[in-house]
RNA sequence: GGUCUUGUAGCCGAGUGGCUAGGCAAAGCUCUGCAAAAGCUUCUACACCGGUUCGAAUCCGGUCGAGACCUCCA
């Protein structure tokens, strides 16, 4: 079906992408606690499996898409008295905690759609699946990997690594993980100071708090994505992804429940996405120097000089490896909006029905021909390199030459077949807009403003037949002051854009 | 301390041992009433020191620097 490549966290290496059951693909990823806004690192996670995703259905995959949302809150002190995230800041906002979740996952769908990324086929929650991760626990300890202890029940990391291997993702191994942590108190109740709950007993003044087997309590931190995934995507299925904070100890901890309660580790191949940092500062929770998208897209950050379109942040991401850290500055985003730019307007000028007239094909392939069929080749060959959409963007960005060469006569109608004009046109739209999912900012797609626009650049065509430039300028500085910048185009119309 | 990643031209950022990444910025030219946009041209780098090789930014070793995870985070 395709010979798409990808970076596997689990082997360390680049292995052909095999579905375990084509053309389905099951893909997973672990989404956002919700429990505060959404910062632009969630972001650009978020939309680097949108981009996965949809270059997995341009490939021709039917793809399941599985994004949990984490309402039930976790401990913030694994070894401490268990702290609801989810209760704590409720207490702080007065409010109860599903109306926390309900707002920032109102929240959260609100930027993920500014950002134009398709909703996961499946998104599902936390607390909607206890029963599962309730029957998950009863599995573990059944197969001898988990101990109940004062009505909370904890992983056996020592037993499992008998028979299967903790840390072979994370490339840890549990005797220095042990030693790492023997300076580290509190470790009460558990065998060993790696074993991670799995279930947590909960205080009578806990808010969110469930029956179980072991008494009421709340599921521990790693647990949902093992049931859930395991629910919506079976015992073995393709694609497991998230960031890579999340490497360890989450993701290893999930594959420890999974290979403890059905035998197999769940996802064949694992991706991990790399952090944004800004201004070369790591960028987090804890440091509070995260920058909202809203921010962004209004500007209003003391550390922005302005406004920039959720377009441009992405094709900022875009333009980086997925799993290469990035740092978002001034610069870069100035320079991803020309960028963007360029291409867009490459994309919307070769739409333009004036060239897709029928032009005979000549028997042999001209020079231009031949560098464009290339280029719109090795588009593909790019993305199927572990969705390396930098060296796509490269691609586009010659075949954007093409296109404005073509606009300014460099390169004649003759030259190009309407089958190499067809081409050009659809490996453009195909990535920069089925792909990549950017789109124009809809400023540009407002009929009535054009046609005041028109009446604008009509009174300035007048005055410039007039040879009345002083007022032909006034109004090309005045709208660009307004931010609306006129073009007089080779062919004698005008254009404009915001 | 442990595990891992990384160091590429003014800036960002790809790079599969030998062939121009690309973008932005800068300079020159062309086009234009002037602009803008666009086209062409120029600026050609791989932290440092060794090694392997006919040949290394790319592989190996060391040094120095940066970062991540090990603790809530995508």
């Amino acid at each position: 079906m395709s010979s798409l490549h990808i970076y596997n966290s689990l082997t360390r290496q680049k292995e052909k992408f095999e579905p375990v059951n084509p053309p389905h693909v099951g893909l997973y990823v672990c989404g956002p606690t919700v429990y505060s806004d959404a910062h632009i690192g969630n972001v650009r996670t978020f939309s680097s499996f949108d981009m996965i995703y949809r270059y997995l259905r341009y490939s021709g995959y039917k793809v399941r898409y599985v994004r949990n949302i984490t309402d039930a809150g976790h401990l913030t002190n694994e070894r401490g008295e268990g702290v609801n995230r989810m209760e704590s800041q409720a207490k702080l906002e007065s409010l109860e905690p599903m109306e926390i979740v309900q707002k920032y996952t109102v929240g959260f769908h609100h930027v993920m759609e500014l950002f134009n990324t398709f909703p996961p086929t499946i998104e599902p929650t936390a607390t909607g699946h206890l029963i599962e991760q309730i029957e998950l626990i009863e599995n573990l300890i059944e197969n001898g990997f988990a101990y109940e202890v004062g009505g909370s029940v904890y992983f056996d990391v020592k037993k499992y690594n008998e028979t299967y291997n903790y840390g072979a993702l994370s490339g840890r191994n549990i005797d220095e993980l042990i030693a790492g942590y023997r300076d580290l108190d509190g470790q009460d109740e558990k065998r060993n100071s790696i074993d991670f709950a799995l279930w947590k007993k909960a205080s009578p003044e806990h808010i969110m708090q469930w029956r179980s087997p072991w008494g009421m309590g709340f599921p521990g931190w790693h647990l949902e994505c093992s049931a859930m995934s395991t629910k919506y995507l079976g015992h073995e299925f393709d694609i497991h992804g998230g960031g890579m904070d999340l490497k360890f100890p989450h993701h290893e901890c999930e594959i420890a429940q999974n290979n403890g309660s059905t035998g197999h580790g769940g996802a064949k191949y694992w991706l991990h996405t790399n952090m944004l940092n800004f201004n070369g500062q790591k960028m987090s929770k804890s440091l509070g120097n995260s920058i909202l998208p809203m921010q962004f897209i209004t500007g209003d950050h003391p550390l922005l000089d302005k406004a920039y379109s959720p377009m441009t942040v992405k094709f900022l991401f875009l333009q980086s490896h997925y799993s290469s850290e990035l740092d978002i500055n001034i610069k870069g985003l100035q320079d991803a909006e020309k960028g963007l730019k360029r291409l867009m307007d490459a994309l919307k000028e070769i739409s333009n029905p004036k060239y897709h007239i029928a032009n005979v094909a000549t028997t042999a392939l001209t020079e231009i021909e031949e560098q464009l069929s290339r280029l719109c080749g090795e588009c593909k060959t790019n993305m199927d390199d572990d969705f390396n959409t930098a060296k796509t963007i490269a691609c586009l960005f010659e075949l954007s030459t093409i296109v404005n060469s073509l606009k300014a006569g460099i390169i004649k109608p003759e030259q190009l077949s309407s089958d190499s004009i067809s081409m050009l046109q659809k490996t453009l739209n195909d990535y920069l807009t089925d792909v990549f999912g950017l789109q124009e900012d809809n400023e540009n797609n407002n009929a009535k403003l054009d046609e005041v626009m028109q009446v604008l650049i009509n009174i300035r065509k007048e005055a410039k037949v007039k040879k009345d430039f002083a007022t032909s300028d006034k109004i090309r500085n005045e709208l660009l002051e307004k931010g609306v910048q006129l073009k007089d185009e080779k062919d004698g119309s005008v254009s404009w854009s915001i």
